[in-house]
DNA sequence: ATTATTTATGCAAACGTTTGCATAAAGTTA
DNA sequence: TAACTTTATGCAAACGTTTGCATAAATAAT
C-alpha cells in the first residue's frame, strides 16, 4: 500500500517522546501536560499524521463500528432508517458501514461473514425477501455481537425488534376507505411470504369483516415485489372485473401510483370512483395527482430507536435475559386521493 | 467485546498444530496437505471459527475495501452506481463501504477521515454540493490511496474522473423538443454551482441558438436541489407568465414529474401544450402518464467503469503519471411525455 | 535543606494473523 | 542401504497502537 504513511513511531523519533506518550496525547489523556499535547497535535498536522485505525482497533478489540444490512438503499423508507441510525450513531461515536442485500439470501450470508470476520460491534438488520433460515445471524450471538432487526423480523430469533404495527395500520387505511364510502375495496399485497405484507393483508381483511364488508379473493392481487409495473398490471385487471373497485389499498406507494396512473389513463376519477390508499409516505406521494393518502410510517424514528436499543446493548457488558419488540406507532396522512367526504 | 470467539491458535490447539499451518490450511496454502486442510476446516466449522480481518489487515497491512462516497444513496442515479460498483467489486475479492455525504462538505470530510484512518484501498466519490475545496481529499493521494471521482468531479484535481456529457446530452434533449415544434423552451436548472448542472444549462443554451431560437432568460428557473417541490413551485409560475412556454428541459426527472402534474392539474395538454423532457430515466419516468422523455445516463455502466479503474489503479503500484477522464455516452428515451410528431 | 507528594513520561508486553526461513519427515533414486 | 529430493510443518518476528506499572523529574510541604 503506502511507503509514506506515517506512524506514531515516526512522530515520536521527530519529536524524542516515546510512542506511548505520543499516543496519550493524541487521545488528550489526563497524564499528559497541555504543553507535550500541543507539541504532538502541530507535528501530527505537519506531518499529515492519520492514526491506524486497523492496529487500534486490534489492540482494543473495539471497531466502534456498527452493521447495517437493509434490502435496497434505494427505497425511501430504509433510506430514511438509514438517516435515522447515521446521526444517532455518529453522535456517540460509532459510525456505520451500510450494505444492501438486494433482497437475496446469498448476499446477505455473504454480508453477514464480512461483518463477523470485521468485528463490527452490532447490526441492524431488515432481513431479506428470501430469508426463511437464520443461522447466519444466529453466528453474531454466539460471538456475543448484538443483534436488532427492524421491519422485517424474524419471530423465532431471540433480539431486539423494532416494528411498526402493520396489521392495525393497514386496518386503519382500509377504514378509512370504508369512512369514505367504498363498498368494494381492492388490495393490491406485498409478497405473502414476507410476515409484514401477510399482516398488512389481514388487517385489510379485519377492517371489510369488521364492517360486515365481503371479502372477494377476486379484489386481492399479490405481488413479488410491489414493483410500479406489478401495481400498473394489476390495476388493468382491477378496472377489467365485470364490477370494479370503488376502493385500493396497496402495500406501498408505489404500486398506489401507478394504479393511479393507470386508472386515469381509463378515464376513471380518483377520488370519486376509486379512492386509493398507499404506505409509507413517499416523497412522491405529495407530488402526483391527486396527492395520495398514505400511512406514515415513520422510518426515521424506526432508525433511531434501533440505533438506541443497539448501543446500550453493546455498552452492556452482559448478555442481555430479556428481549423486547418495540411496536412504532404509524399515522394515516390523508390526502385527496381519498377524500371523498 | 467477545470473549467466546475462537482464534487460530485456539483451533492450533485443539488440533496439535502451529498457528501457522492453521492459517495456511485456511487459505489454501500448497504446502499444506489436504488430509490437513479437511481435518482444519472441518475444527473450523465445528468451533465456529470466525476469522479475525482486523488482525489480518494489520499483519497484512491490506484491507481488501472500497470506500464509496455518495451525495444521497436514495437518489436512483447514486444508487445505481453503487449497484454497479458493488457488482464488480464483490467479484474482485474486494468489499464495498458505502458512505452518503448528505450533501454537506462537513459529512464529507468526516467520512474522507474515516476512510484514511480505516486503510481503505481505494476511494470512489461523487463530490457534494458544496465541496469547493478537496483538501480532504488531497491526503488520499499523499497516502498512496487511489480515488476515482464520478459525475460530479474537481477540475483541478488530477484523478481519474468518469462522467457524462451533461453539455451534449442537455443539447440533445433540447433539440428534441425543437424537433417536436416547440418554439418556447423553459429549462428547470439545477444548482449552478455545480459543473454538470452548468453544463446541462449551456447545452440547452447552445441549442437554442443553433436553431436561431432566443433565448428568454424568464424561461430558466434554477434550484437548490431539484426537489419535487421545487420543480412544482417553478412549473406554476411557468404557466402564471404572460406567454408560457410550450417546451420544458427539466435537470432531472423529480422536477419533470412534478412540472408535470402542476401542468395537468392546470389543465394543459402533455405533450400537446407542453413538450416535456427529464434527466435520469428514474424508475418512475415510465409509470407517470404520460410516459416521460428522459436521458439515460448510465449509472450502473459508471460505477463498473469507476470500479474498473480503480482496481487497477490499486494493483497497479506505480504512483500513475496520467490520468484519464472517460465519457460515458447517453442516450435519450423519447416517450410520449414529448412525442408531438 | 530535606522529605513527601504530584506530575509526566518511558518500558515492555499484548492483540491475532501471516510469512520467510529452517528443518524434520517422508518418498524416490542410485 | 545411503544419498538425494520433496513434502509438510514449526519457529520467530513483524505489523501500529495501547495500557499497566515503574520511575525520574518537578513541585510542595516541613
Amino acid at each position: 500500500m503506502s511507503n509514506s504513511r506515517i506512524t506514531l513511531k515516526d512522530l515520536a523519533r521527530e519529536l524524542g517522546l516515546s510512542p506511548s506518550t505520543i499516543s496519550r496525547a493524541i487521545a488528550g489523556h489526563p497524564a499528559i501536560s497541555e504543553a507535550t499535547k500541543n507539541k504532538v497535535q502541530q507535528k501530527a498536522e505537519e506531518l499529515g499524521f492519520a492514526p491506524n485505525t486497523i492496529a487500534a482497533s486490534f489492540r482494543k478489540k473495539r471497531t466502534y463500528s456498527i452493521g447495517v444490512i437493509v434490502p435496497k438503499i434505494e427505497v425511501h423508507f430504509h433510506s430514511l432508517v438509514i438517516s435515522g441510525i447515521e446521526d444517532l450513531a455518529y453522535s456517540k461515536g460509532y459510525n456505520v458501514t451500510i450494505f444492501q442485500s438486494k433482497d437475496s439470501i446469498d448476499r446477505e450470508k455473504e454480508i453477514a461473514k464480512i461483518l463477523q470476520n470485521r468485528l463490527v460491534e452490532g447490526i441492524i438488520v431488515c432481513i431479506s425477501n428470501e430469508t426463511k433460515n437464520y443461522s447466519h445471524f444466529k453466528k453474531f450471538v454466539k460471538l456475543g455481537v448484538p443483534i436488532i432487526f427492524y421491519d422485517r423480523v424474524p419471530s423465532d430469533f431471540k433480539a431486539n425488534k423494532i416494528i411498526i404495527d402493520d396489521f392495525g395500520s393497514a386496518l386503519r387505511a382500509t377504514e378509512h376507505l370504508i369512512e369514505q364510502g367504498c363498498q368494494r375495496i381492492a388490495h393490491i399485497a406485498g409478497n405473502q411470504n414476507t410476515t409484514i405484507f401477510k399482516d398488512r393483508f389481514e388487517g385489510y381483511k379485519a377492517a371489510l369483516q369488521s364492517h360486515k364488508l365481503s371479502f372477494d379473493p377476486n379484489l386481492v392481487f399479490e405481488t413479488k415485489n410491489l414493483t410500479y409495473e406489478e401495481g400498473a398490471e394489476h390495476a388493468k385487471a382491477m378496472i377489467e372485473l365485470q364490477e370494479p373497485p370503488d376502493g385500493l389499498f396497496c402495500s406501498n406507494d408505489y404500486t398506489a401510483i401507478s394504479a393511479i396512473q393507470v386508472f386515469q389513463k381509463a378515464n376513471y376519477k380518483i377520488p370519486e370512483q376509486i379512492s386509493v390508499v398507499g404506505f409509507s409516505n413517499y416523497p412522491i406521494s405529495r407530488v402526483i395527482e391527486p396527492n395520495l393518502t398514505t400511512i406514515n410510517d415513520r422510518a426515521f424514528q424506526m432508525g433511531e430507536a434501533a440505533t438506541k436499543l443497539l448501543i446500550r446493548q453493546i455498552e452492556d457488558e452482559d448478555n442481555p435475559i430479556d428481549f423486547e419488540t418495540i411496536t412504532l406507532k404509524t399515522n394515516l396522512i390523508v390526502r385527496e386521493s381519498s377524500k371523498r367526504r
